[in-house]
DNA sequence: TAGTGGTCTAGACCACGCC
DNA sequence: GCGTGGTCTAGACCACTAC
């Protein structure tokens, strides 16, 4: 573990046990650095992660401040995947495979993802059960040259997880998407929509690994009652 | 101007300009401290700011590789403000000033800001019309303890660039909410709606600036089928 | 093995806030 | 004037990639 992330997570836990409450100061650069004994450098690196976390904000000649911000806010789509969310907010849920297979890249598909047309993919779709009602539907579509092997009891869980740990992909970024779109008859179908339902919101992301190559794309399909996004955003000057 | 500044605007311009095209490597590290005549921290303050930008993807061996994205996607809400979207996408757009008037804060909008009951706010409505029809609604809420003069010609474009340049404020960062909710007879008399639309989408925001004043809430509120938001996002592990 | 980016150090000077 | 964070330097060692 480098020692900025160290310094990042003993800052974190401080805050979030109220050690450091909102509007309260850090301690300043020079006493961190006495703390955890390395350089200024380390300590500022593990300061800027805080900000751009959200935790902080930092002002010249004052100090860290301890920004409040709710922490159980979660955005519901993109990189954040549906089991985090759902550990997080421990909101009882369930999940249903309901088709899982290779197909071969569309025309349409290596639109989107760039994959060769008739190459590989896999195609999986989920049902996310909340209350008892399929108020999500996630269609993803994963380069099967990158994920060669798909158990089903892994998708049933978090595929995230599947490549992080067990195949050792590292995810790098994502581009996100979201629009409403219109309720087809495939989605009242598998989907627990009211008869009122005439629009779901749609997330849509591609994801890249760490050399660039995109190996997924998603459809996360809400029912619009239960979708909500939160996000924290820096002004980005310059 | 800072060096790593300058060095970023330089290295974005080029991406920009196809001269390091998507998918070719910058130069390295020891290169551009060569170029510049800075120190390697300074070049990797830059590459720093490219990579949370969205324009590179940096690996250990090999190099910073260009990414590919589309940059003519935008937040349409947010610290990106309209003005700048409309700038940008050169969509031909109006907007007219319904409402502007000071107001006491009430307990609700205390309950979302923490503005002190009773003391003064800016109301300011503002309808945002794209070929003809109204598709956005932007009702926002500014501290007149902080804003204290706010001209209707410098509403009627943006508000932000009065703001920053006029008024000096330096907005640091903001907490942005996404939902679904149902029309009201308010938005059906103030936006050019369909008979067929039951909802719109809902972007709340609170601004904050660099001392952590919150002096702003938004709600901005856009016909399902004008709604589009996109997003770049890095994984973030620790 | 040579070159790349990642981490870390010890020091310098500057701009800002607060008293 | 003192302490704060912001910028910048010159150098070190490490991990990874490519050949």
């Amino acid at each position: 573990m480098n020692k900025f992330k160290e310094i990042f997570l003993d800052l974190e836990q401080k805050i979030l046990a109220n050690e450091y409450p909102p509007h309260s100061l850090l301690p300043s650069e020079n006493q961190l650095i006495k703390t955890y004994g390395v350089s200024r450098e380390t300590v500022r690196k593990a300061l800027n992660l805080l900000r751009d976390a959200g935790y902080i904000q930092k002002k010249q000649g004052k100090g860290s401040i301890v920004l409040d911000l709710n922490r159980f806010d979660f955005p519901i789509s993109g990189l954040t995947s549906f089991r985090e969310l759902q550990d997080t907010q421990r909101i009882p849920s369930e999940t249903k495979v309901v088709e899982i297979r290779k197909i071969a890249v569309s025309p349409k598909l290596h639109e989107t993802t760039g994959w060769p047309v008739a190459s590989e993919a896999w195609k999986l779709i989920r049902q996310r059960r909340i209350d008892g009602e399929v108020v999500i539907l996630d269609k993803d579509y994963l380069d099967a040259s990158i994920i060669e092997e798909l158990p089903e009891n892994r998708a049933k869980v978090s595929i995230f997880d599947y490549f992080e740990n067990d195949l050792g992909l590292e995810i790098a970024y994502a581009q996100k998407e979201i629009t409403v779109d219109p309720v087809n008859k495939e989605l009242r179908d598998l989907m627990d929509l009211r008869p009122e339902d005439q629009h779901v919101v749609t997330v849509r992301s591609l994801v890249y690994l760490e050399d660039t190559r995109c190996f997924e794309y998603t459809e996360s399909i809400h029912r619009l009652d239960k979708f909500r996004f939160v996000d924290f955003a820096r002004r980005r000057k310059i």
